[in-house]
DNA sequence: CATTACCTTTACGTTAACGTAAAGGTAATG
DNA sequence: CATTACCTTTACGTTAACGTAAAGGTAATG
């Protein structure tokens, strides 16, 4: 029933700043302006920093809200919705107010990129007709 | 066959600078700064600026894809795909090639949001059915 | 004709989200 | 033990997208 490992508290897999920093494509330097910014809060070894899981979790959460444009502030303010803490009624209900207006907010960038993406069907199209109308004879062009 | 008005190349409609800063939410100072980064060229009547309704479409282009987080200059380059002014057959082939990053990256969007659509379904679910089962007594509150 | 409501330009200020450089610690490796 | 590859902190720099203030023009209105 005892744990079979000596390492205590730490979690079975960690990483280091530069593993996170290539797996997501960004600089170490970004992920400590979150820590910065108290948006992560990773373990120390000595002075070196040790992500859990969770803290990579966040990060991938943070960088998904940035694609679409949060700022790191809203970015804090979504994760937090999945956080409980939230114990009585009025902290409920207020949290659900938060949800509707936040998908909301979601719904209408859904509607954004919808109207975005017919829009470059029609350029495509547009583009390809004239190209095999006006250009007939062009190979067409390997990927 | 003459045209029955004297202006002679306004266009039919015109909008004031504070009448499009009203109808999008925006200051006219942000209007101005599009116009100083080059985005829209309004005309002038004197020295007011006269909106005419392409202007209006355009700025309207720009807002939607500042929703989704764009750049401004990822804004024009977006807009600028729908002017004609392409004409042989490698500027057609760059084009198609360019909307089909901008799709890719208009996609990743949308799963980004869908995912997000549906952590915020499942928190609001936790927390109704934690305010019915916890909470059972307490009158729904009105919209 | 003074006020009001718009409009203009110029120019400096502000915030977010990092980039970049300097100066140094540590652990493995030839 | 010198080099290499990571890691650290501190601190100043940079860009985008406006905000804000100052100083003034114009057209209608009481």
């Amino acid at each position: 029933m005892t744990s079979p490992d000596t390492q205590t508290q730490i979690p079975r897999r960690t990483y280091t700043i530069s593993e996170l920093a290539k797996e997501f494509g960004v600089t170490t330097r970004t992920i400590r302006f979150y820590e910065e910014k108290g948006l992560i809060s990773p373990l120390r070894e000595g002075q070196k920093r040790l992500y859990t899981p969770a803290d990579r979790v966040r990060i991938k959460l943070i960088l998904r809200g940035k694609r679409i444009g949060m700022t790191l502030r809203e970015c804090v303010e979504f994760i937090d919705m999945y956080q409980p803490g939230h114990n009585n009624a009025e902290q409920l209900h207020s949290l659900v107010r938060d949800v509707k207006k936040r998908r909301e907010r979601l719904l209408q960038q859904r509607k954004d990129i919808d109207a975005m993406l017919s829009g470059l069907d029609e350029v495509q199209n547009l583009c390809e007709t004239t190209l095999t109308n006006d250009f007939p004879d062009q190979p067409p062009e390997p990927i």
